[in-house]
DNA sequence: AGCAAGGCGCTAAAATATTAACATCATCGG
DNA sequence: CCGATGATGTTAATATTTTAGCGCCTTGCT
């Protein structure tokens, strides 16, 4: 049991609240965890994730606030990937069709900056074409 | 237990494996999975989900195929919708940063497809300001 | 027909995950 | 100083998930 793919229901659950705001408190956790348990049940999974080395904790004004040792951006980019591969026969360009075709899930100044970003992109691919 | 976010580890996985292959016999999934169980543990799994409502299964020469009852690419956006909002503030942008990131993930044939499937998005949405 | 192989469902047992009760410790205010 | 409060850890019970054994049915072959 190590990889993202082999977490319980409610671990995968805390997981995602804790990517979702970064860092947590037990009781912020309990507060998004959806049909949320009892304030020690949560704590117990907590544990149970820090043993298992998914999440780390510090302590700030005497209580636990709990991190992801994966870094956000690191887990997100493994999700997306994941998610590729399973509904999109791993393609970038069908990915990014779904999520446009979501009637108004991206804003014309997003359209904007995703299209200077893919600018961007292609200038820079062609500068390393002539390594 | 309605939604995609409860389902148990196995359920998961199961659920991944049919979606990754548009359908798939009990055989099939089972070579899939990790750590694949017995081959009437799968089909087991296969029949709670289906009760569940998640899968459906048709005869093909005394077979059985599983197949997903939400479509692949509607699933496909919730998962993706879920992904962006845990690990991507809920932006695209953000989400397609991080997939280009990836050094040679995205071909460059991939880039200029998808700086055409964003032209033509601007465009439309242009003409629908207009309505 | 008789038999073997392949595929399926059912069910109860085994393994895990999930939960809450209870104990402990530090802090704060009276 | 002392009790109340808030936070955490421990643990044993409960619930859920996961599994394999077994029996049934169909098909193909001899």
């Amino acid at each position: 049991m190590r990889n993202a793919t082999n977490l319980s229901r409610r671990e995968r659950q805390i997981m995602d609240v804790v990517y979702s705001r970064g860092e947590a408190s037990a009781a912020q956790i309990r507060a998004d965890v959806p049909d949320a348990p009892s304030d020690s049940a949560v704590r117990a999974m907590l544990r149970i994730l820090e043993d298992k080395g998914f999440l780390k904790h510090r302590l700030a004004d005497g209580k636990y606030i709990y991190g992801a040792v994966q870094e956000r951006r690191s887990a997100g980019k493994g999700a997306l990937n994941s998610v590729l591969r399973t509904f999109f026969d791993g393609s970038a360009v069908q990915a990014v069709a779904a999520m446009l075709e979501q009637r108004g899930a991206v804003s014309p100044a997003e359209l904007k900056e995703l299209s200077d970003l893919i600018a961007d992109t292609r200038k820079k691919e062609q500068s390393h074409e002539r390594d």
